[in-house]
Parts: C-alpha cells; sequence; structure tokens
RNA sequence: GGGCCUAUAGCUCAGGUGGUUUAGAGCGCGCGCCUGAUAAGCGCGAGGUCGAUGGUUCAAGUCCAUUUAGGCCCA
C-alpha cells in the first residue's frame, strides 16, 4: 500500500522525524550519495508527469487555431493527392452525446492521419438543420404558439433556434480537437445548400424520377391540416367494432363461391375504401361452417374467440389451408359492384380481430405499403374537413366520418353483410393542440420513384468498399424493399418542394422553373418562397395555358429532410470544390436506412455512381452493461464532463480502444481504464524525453554498426511497430494501433528502458554506448509520437514541444514514419532470447522470496545452459549482466542449478562484495572512494 | 414478426481456410522488490472450457442447427 510512503512525507513536512525509518537517518550516508547522484545523468525534461488535460487542452487547441495549424496542413499539402472524407450532418438539436463524440472522434483520427500520409485533405463540418424535432422543440420547449404568426416568421424562429444549436454542438465537437473549417461549415439552411439542394431535385426532375401520387398520413379534420408523429397524442375513446362478411366470387380452387371472408374494424367509414383483404402468408386459416350454413374463413388461432363473439351455435371446420394459398382471390365489395383481390401481408397476426385485414390503402400506413406492393389505388373518399365524397356513394357524400359510421352500418346490415355490431373501447389518435381525433387519410404527395433507381443502386452497391464487409448486405437488402420515396412533407421548417399549380390545378414541376427558384433561394434562401407569391417567383411573363388569368399558386409541401441530407454531396462537397465520389463517409450503422441510403439515391440518380467509394460504419454507444444509455435509466455518460476532467485525449484513447465496427461500451470504470494507460503512454514520454535531454539527433545519432544486437533489436521492433500500425490505419482499425502501441510501450518500459538505465546515467554523455542507445530512444519517441498523433493530438503534439531539437511547429505538420526493413534474424533470435529472459526472472524472483536477494543489482546469477537455451546462447551477443541488470552473471557449460527449467538451471546467489557507491552494482574491490573502476574512470577521468 | 450485427479471463481485445501439448496479450486485481522515471519503475501470481443446447468430425472457441441475451433499422 501507498499509506506509508505517505506518512513519511507528511512527517517530514511537519518535521516530525519519528516515523522516519532508521536506515534513512544519519547525514553522512545521505550526503555521499547525493554527491554522486549529481554525477550521474539522470533524465531531464520539463514534460510534465501528469497531464491535466482537462485545462491544458484548450490551451493546445487555442495555439492551433493562433498559428493557424490546419490552414497549414492545407498550404503543405497542397497538390499532393486528395483525399476526401465527407462528413455526415447531425441533427442541430441539443448538447453532444458520446455517440458524437465516437463519430467524430474516428472521422479526424482519419483526417489526421491521411494527411500525415501525404494527402491534401479538408474537413468542411456540415449540420443538419431543417425538420420536425426543431419546430417541436420550439413549439414544446419554448412555447412558441405558431398559429399566431405566419409560416415565414415561424421559419424564422427555427433559423435562430437552428444557428443557436449549431454554435452548441460546434463548441462541444470542437473541444475534442477536431481541425477543421470551422468557421466555414456547411449548413443544410444555407441559401446556396438550399438552391444546391434544389438543383439536385431538378435534375431528378428531368430525369422523370419524380411524380406525384397519394399517400396516407395523420390528419386532423379539426385543424385541417396534416399531423406529425409528434404532434399526436393518445386518448382513450369508444369507437364502433364491427364484423363483415365479404362474399367470394372467385376461390381459385381453395375456396368454394358460397364462402364469405370475415374481416373486423373499429373504423366502418373506411369501409367504402377497401380495395383488399390482407391475410398472413403463414398464418393458417379454416373455412367453418355455421348453424346458418354460411361458410366463413378465419384464422385457426382466432376461430374460438370470433365463434364466441359473433355467438356462432355452430363452428365446423371444413377445411383448412395457409394463408399463402389465399393470394389472388377475389371478393365482392359488400356496398358497391366492385371486386377486390385478396392480398398477403407480413403484417397480418392473430392478436385481435380475424387474422384477415380489411385494407384501405388510403386510410392506413400497412394498408398504404402492403397495397403499393399490390399496386392498389390510393382509394380516399374523404376531403380534408373529414366528410365523405361523392365517392363514396349519394348515400355517404357529405357525411362526417363519425357520422358515416352509422350509416355505413346499417348499408351493411341490410346488404347482409353485418355480423355484429358493438362498441369498444381503446387508445386512440388525437391532434395535441386541439385534443379531438385525427384520421388517416391519403393526400397527394410527391414521390421519388425507387423501382427505376433501383437496379442501378444495387449495381453501384457492388462498386463500395465497405467495412465492415456486411454493409453491403444490411443496405443492399433494404434497397431491394423500398418502396416509393415519399419525399412531401406539410410542414413548415425545411426546403419547400418547388411545384407551381396552375389555375386548373395543374401541377409544374418543371427543371427550367425549378432552376429560376434556385437562384432565387441562391441570393435569398428558401424563405423566399414564404414570403414572395408565387408570381414573383416565377420567371418574369411566364404563362401556361391552364392560366388563361395568369394566376398560379405553389406547392406547400416541403422536402422529407433525408432529401436535404441527401444533397450534402453536392451542396457541401462538389460545390465545396471536392471531386464525386468522395473517398469516405464514416458513420453510425443506423445511417443504412438513413443518410448511406438517400445519398446513396440521390447521387445514383444524378451521377449514376454512388458518392462514396469506401463506406465505413460504426455501432452505437451502450453502457457498462451492454444496455441502451437513457436518461430514465440514468446510466448516460456526458463526453462533455469527460473532456473537461480526463481532457478529450482519453475520451479519443478510448475511442482508439475499441472496436467501434459493432456496438461498444462505456462506463466510468471503463474509461478510467483507458486513462491508466494514458498514464503510463504519457510517463513512457516523460521518461523518454528526458533521456534524450543532450541528444541531437542530427549530430549524435549512431549507426546501426556502432549498435549493440538488443540495440537493434528493439530498432526493429520500432520499424515492426511502425509497419503494423500503419497498416491498421490503412484498415481504419485503431484498436489494433491502440493495443499495439500500448504494448510496445509496455514491452519497452520493462525492458530495454530499464537496463539501458545503466549506461545512460552512469557513463559518459557521449559514449558511443550510450550514444546508440539514445538513438534507438530517440527513434522510439519519434514514432510513437507519429503514429500516436492522429489519437492524442493533444498529447503527442505537448510531446513533441519537448522533444530536444524538433523541427516542426507541431507534430501534426510532420509524415508518418517510414517503413523500414529490420534484422530479422536478430529478431527472431531475441524472441527466442524473451523465453529464457523469463525463465532468469522467475529465478531471480524466487531467490528474492527467500531472501537471497532484494534488487537483482543484488545478485550474481549463474547460468547452466543446455540443448536449445546453450545453441541460443552461441548465436547472441549479448551482455547478460548488463541485460538482467544484476552485478555479476556467469555461464557454466558443466553441472547444474538449484533452479530448473526446460534445457536450462540457474542459480542465483547474493553478489560477493561490496556496492560502487556511484553505480550500485556489486564488486569484490573498490577504489578508496568506494567507485568501481568504470565510476571512477567517468568521475576522475 | 423481418433485415443486419454482437456474445472468448473483472475490463478492452488476439485467436487465417477446425488439429503444437495446461486458449493468449495489455489493463485491473493479489503478493513482493526498488526508492537514481517516484502521485513513477520492476518482478511474480491468481483469474476464462470460449453465451447456452444439440449435432457434424478421429478432432471445434474455430463448421451446422436451435436457443438465450443485447444492439441498429424496419414492421
Amino acid at each position: 500500500m501507498k499509506v506509508a510512503p505517505r506518512l513519511i512525507e507528511i512527517a517530514l513536512l511537519r518535521g516530525d522525524f519519528s516515523f522516519v525509518p532508521a536506515a534513512r537517518r544519519g547525514g553522512t550516508m545521505m550526503d555521499t550519495k547525493k554527491n554522486y547522484k549529481d554525477t550521474l545523468l539522470m533524465p531531464e525534461t520539463a514534460f510534465p508527469m501528469r497531464g491535466n488535460l482537462g485545462q491544458k487542452e484548450p490551451e493546445i487547441q487555442k495555439r492551433w487555431d493562433e498559428t493557424h495549424l490546419y490552414e497549414k496542413l492545407l498550404e503543405r499539402n497542397h497538390g499532393l493527392p486528395e483525399y476526401v472524407l465527407h462528413d455526415g450532418p447531425p441533427y442541430a438539436n441539443g448538447s453532444i452525446h458520446v455517440g458524437h463524440a465516437l463519430n467524430k472522434s474516428l472521422k479526424d483520427f482519419v483526417l489526421r492521419y491521411k494527411t500525415m500520409t501525404g494527402h491534401y485533405v479538408r474537413y468542411i463540418p456540415g449540420w443538419d438543420t431543417h425538420g420536425l424535432p426543431i419546430e417541436n422543440a420550439l413549439s414544446k420547449d419554448r412555447k412558441v404558439d405558431r398559429k399566431s404568426m405566419s409560416v415565414a416568421q415561424f421559419r424564422k424562429l427555427c433559423e435562430a433556434y437552428a444557428l443557436e444549436q449549431v454554435a452548441i454542438q460546434k463548441r462541444q465537437f470542437r473541444r475534442l480537437g477536431i481541425l477543421g473549417e470551422w468557421d466555414r461549415p456547411y449548413l443544410t439552411l444555407d441559401k446556396d445548400f438550399e438552391a444546391a439542394q434544389l438543383r439536385l431535385f431538378g435534375r431528378m426532375v428531368e430525369k422523370g424520377l419524380i411524380y406525384k401520387g397519394q399517400k396516407p398520413v395523420y390528419w386532423s379534420p379539426s385543424s385541417e391540416s396534416a399531423l406529425a408523429e409528434a404532434e399526436i397524442e393518445y386518448y382513450d375513446i369508444a369507437s364502433p367494432s364491427i364484423f363483415v362478411a365479404m362474399p367470394i366470387v372467385a376461390g381459385k380452387g381453395v375456396l368454394p363461391k358460397s364462402a364469405e371472408l370475415l374481416i373486423w374494424t373499429t373504423t366502418p367509414w373506411t369501409i367504402p375504401a377497401n380495395l383488399a383483404i390482407a391475410v398472413g402468408p403463414d398464418i393458417e386459416y379454416v373455412l367453418v361452417k355455421t348453424e346458418t350454413g354460411r361458410l366463413f374463413v378465419v384464422a385457426k388461432n382466432r376461430l374460438e374467440a370470433v365463434a364466441a363473439e359473433l355467438q356462432f351455435a355452430k363452428a365446423d371446420v371444413v377445411k383448412s389451408f395457409l394463408g399463402a394459398e389465399l393470394e389472388g382471390v377475389q371478393y365482392k365489395h359488400p356496398l358497391y359492384e366492385r371486386t377486390s383481390p385478396v392480398i398477403l401481408g407480413d403484417h397480418v397476426t392473430t392478436e385481435d380481430g380475424t387474422g384477415l385485414v380489411h385494407t384501405a390503402p388510403g386510410h392506413g400506413e400497412d394498408d398504404f405499403i402492403v397495397g403499393q406492393k399490390y399496386h392498389l389505388d390510393v382509394f380516399c373518399p374523404v376531403d380534408s374537413r373529414g366528410c365523405m365524397t361523392a365517392e363514396a356513394g349519394p348515400r355517404l357524400a357529405g357525411l362526417f366520418v363519425d357520422d358515416a359510421n352509422p350509416e355505413v352500418i346499417l348499408a351493411l346490415e341490410e346488404a347482409g353483410a353485418l355480423l355484429k355490431s358493438g362498441t369498444i373501447r381503446h387508445s386512440y389518435p388525437h391532434d395535441w393542440r386541439t385534443k379531438k381525433p385525427v384520421i388517416f387519410r391519403a393526400t397527394p404527395q410527391w414521390f421519388a420513384s425507387i423501382d427505376k433507381l433501383k437496379d442501378d443502386i444495387l449495381r453501384a452497391i457492388q462498386t463500395v468498399k465497405w467495412y465492415p464487409s456486411w454493409g453491403d448486405v444490411r443496405l443492399g437488402n433494404m434497397i431491394k424493399e423500398r418502396e416509393a420515396w415519399c419525399i412531401s412533407r406539410q410542414r413548415a421548417w425545411g426546403v419547400p418542394i418547388p411545384a407551381f399549380y396552375t389555375e386548373k390545378g395543374t401541377a409544374l414541376l418543371d427543371p427550367v422553373l425549378i432552376e429560376h427558384v434556385a437562384q432565387i433561394f441562391a441570393k435569398e434562401g428558401s424563405h423566399a418562397w414564404f414570403e414572395k407569391t408565387a408570381r414573383e417567383l416565377l420567371p418574369e411573363g411566364f404563362t401556361h395555358p391552364d392560366s388563361p388569368n395568369g394566376l398560379f399558386t405553389k406547392e406547400t409541401d416541403i422536402m422529407d429532410v433525408w432529401f436535404d441530407s441527401g444533397s450534402t454531396h453536392h451542396g457541401a462537397m462538389v460545390d465545396r470544390g471536392q471531386a464525386y465520389p468522395a473517398d469516405l463517409y464514416f458513420e453510425g450503422s443506423d445511417q443504412y436506412r438513413g443518410w448511406f441510403n438517400s445519398s446513396l439515391t440521390t447521387g445514383v440518380a444524378t451521377m449514376n455512381a454512388s458518392p462514396y467509394r469506401t463506406l465505413v460504419s460504426h455501432g452505437f454507444v451502450l453502457d457498462g452493461e451492454g444496455r441502451k444509455m437513457s436518461k430514465s435509466l440514468g446510466n448516460v455518460v456526458d463526453p462533455n464532463k469527460i473532456m473537461d476532467t480526463l481532457g478529450a485525449d482519453i475520451l479519443r484513447l478510448w475511442v482508439a480502444s475499441v472496436d467501434y465496427q459493432s456496438d461498444v461500451r462505456i462506463s466510468d470504470d471503463l474509461v478510467n481504464q483507458v486513462a491508466e494507460t494514458y498514464r503510463k503512454i504519457r510517463n513512457t514520454f516523460k521518461f523518454l524525453l528526458g533521456n534524450l535531454a543532450d541528444f541531437d539527433f542530427h549530430r549524435d545519432q549512431a549507426g546501426e554498426a556502432e549498435m549493440t544486437e538488443i540495440d537493434r533489436y528493439f530498432l526493429g521492433k520500432t520499424r515492426r511497430l511502425v509497419k503494423e500500425c500503419l497498416e491498421a490505419y490503412e484498415g481504419f482499425r485503431f484498436d489494433d494501433v491502440y493495443r499495439k502501441a500500448a504494448n510496445f510501450v509496455t514491452f519497452i518500459s520493462s525492458f530495454y528502458l530499464d537496463f539501458t538505465k545503466d549506461v545512460l546515467y552512469i557513463e559518459k554523455a557521449d559514449h558511443p554506448a550510450r550514444r546508440a542507445i539514445q538513438t534507438v530512444m530517440y527513434r522510439m519517441t519519434d514514432a510513437l509520437l507519429r503514429l500516436l498523433a492522429p489519437i492524442l493530438p493533444h498529447t503527442a503534439s505537448e510531446a513533441y514541444s519537448y522533444l530536444p531539437h524538433h523541427d516542426e511547429e507541431d507534430v501534426a505538420l510532420l509524415r508518418m514514419p517510414a517503413i523500414e526493413p529490420w534484422d530479422e534474424a536478430i529478431e527472431a533470435n531475441y524472441d527466442e532470447f524473451l523465453s529464457l529472459r523469463e525463465t532468469v526472472l522467475k529465478a531471480l524472483e524466487e531467490a528474492r522470496a527467500a531472501k537471497i536477494i532484494g534488487k537483482s543489482l543484488n545478485a550474481k546469477v549463474t547460468l547452466y545452459p543446455k540443448g536449445k537455451v546453450a545453441d541460443l546462447l552461441e548465436r547472441l551477443k549479448v551482455d547478460l549482466q548488463r541485460v538482467f541488470i544484476v552485478s555479476k552473471f556467469v555461464v557454466r557449460k558443466d553441472g547444474y542449478g538449484a533452479f530448473k527449467a526446460v534445457d536450462v538451471s540457474i542459480d542465483v546467489e547474493a553478489a560477493p562484495g561490496t556496492p560502487c557507491e556511484r553505480c550500485w552494482t556489486v564488486f569484490e574491490e573498490l577504489d578508496e572512494d568506494g567507485l568501481c573502476p568504470r565510476c571512477a574512470d567517468v568521475v576522475k577521468g
């Protein structure tokens, strides 16, 4: 324990010497020692042992800013091959979390590494600044009443809010130590960006990829507007609950014509819009005959419940079959002369109802999706006020949906299709503002066709390099499953869809008009759309046959924000002078569905090629137990806190330590563990720098010819480290860099840096052996500093500034070390020697335990090699006494020692004689000053 | 429910196409040494049967199936 020494320190401070052990008392001995200590070449450096990163990093970052490090790097690498890492825009809302820190750190590793390998590397950070979360933050958190102002006014508030959020996140990102164009980031709300987005959209229009269709959305009849998921609140209400039978007209040989399909619904008003009945392909269905002789189809698991509900006295199973067999069966609508198909849908369950799902593509999300697959119409006989239209037939037309319900039920009863009508209490969506029920209603929306692009996208996927390798499968599966992309949003905060309507209602989506609007946006931003009239947004003198009076209106829908971020490869990359495609996209695995997907779609649509050559994805950050972080669980780790206390380099080192390609974990314990490793690395730097205090590499370096084998062995290990780390960087395997570097540090610290102290401290400054060792240490320091610079930029920068005779202003300005060959024969020999070393250390440990020796320098070791060990020693030119830090080392071919191991035995005894006052090596004879010949020579000669 | 992924010592990770004996490393932990890297350094040691089950095989952490837990994205 550390208690004892601490007590002594305290005692010394107090002047209370009663705690001091006897051995430490007595003036003369201490004085003598002190004299000789002054003659040693002890490590000397001002590089502090403790990082104090929380305080120091901001200072280092300030220096980077003031010296324009980023700009210098660009200048320096101007004309070299460009490497484009295109930044995916985080959403501008709230403080950053560890996921952000992980993402940005990983990118910075790549950016700094690529810069150091001689690439022209820009970093243009970006933000996603439109969208619903910002609208909601204003309405909910800041109590902004949207209805009290115009859309244009509300959008201005959104913009201001987004910019605030960007400022917050920017500060936090910069604290990580990331170099880049922070003064000129790209924002999706920038005028230029919005113009670029429109132009990209225009090209898709030109290619015929954009069309108008229908899609059901949450619709609030009470406020006559579409609602987003976040604007919905659920309350319990009473709804009708009806069972309806729909007669078969074509049974496909599976069902008799007299059979009827049984469905259940709580929204009778959607019955007029019924265009199909969905069944689960793998669900088992039965045809049952009731006491009345009617034949009904129902899911087998639901039979009992349904029979009870409908009070069947009898329900004999006539036949059973899988849902898949029913595909294509035709039935007749009970209220209209209309025939519809049975379709298959994975969304069908047997949790409630009959296992057969009434499908109205105009009134339900699932219904719409499955309807797309079967090319069903998106039929919606309900208007914006929630009233049935003429399409629902004269009997229902004009009725509000709630009033249509009883009328539909009545009609069904009259048609003999109603089997039961009741009520049910259930949770139902309501408008969060009016608190009135909402409905699902199809409205006209703009779509991007995916069908036409699918094959091209799938082909593009094959050209991308994926890390991890399963990325192509994941994205490919999503593309294959993907239906049309609805890009319309009935919101305010976003880029408007640049369509106009004529007096006759003709939609005008024309590349020429879009370019005109884009030019306006480039000057004024998309606010112009909401502040100007259609006339003002159209080219001067524009006419259209469908607008004889020259009147036009403009589209009110805005674009899905995924179209915003999907446009960054132009708005923020190509338009900023970078080449298409980018070398790298590097984001979280949720972006397979998001940005990877939308960027690829728009990229293929407009450039017929993937916007990225290589794609790397990282996993999510979980807590120490592998669980999702959540406020309610209280397991959220705040990166800002870590940076303020332990430092950004610790956080970055954590990032480097984990296998980010799957999900990663973080906790206080885990971060502390990384901090320990950091301390080891830092302290090793301090020691190395200290031992290089009097070393000028240009003047003092030794050639390999002047080195011992073991020097060359460690030089070789350094070169191996360089090679392996560079390979790891190339493959984005930062955890390999971390581990290899950490292991290297441990390895040299316990072996080379330990035994060479005898030469470094004791010998004269320019002793050849000492200069040889310093040369190796310089190489080690240099390699480690450069290799770790991308991961620990602050620490590497700081340590480099303490390196005597350094040439550059910052370590970041250096190149990665070159890969050099090393002597593999020496490496093999000394790798083998390591196991002999272990054996000797064990023997020493045993002697220590037996109180024969304390420190190894008090020992005399006698080694009795046999077989392979004897062979090995034949091959080595090594000073065993020095390497094992003992006072005497004897090798004897005859006899055996007490400590036995394979092919070797060892005797350890206390070295006879007295320790030299200066070097502490034990000698049988010393001169009159208590010095050994070597020390006498150094001190006196 | 579907697509994709993860699961080896307390922690972070190694363990090409199945076959070196008691599955490795670093950290942490325990014990000890040193006090001339000192809120440091060095040594030794104890910890896993490889998420679980069932298979294939002369032989599986390493192949197959099932299953459990967890994650992302859908539904």
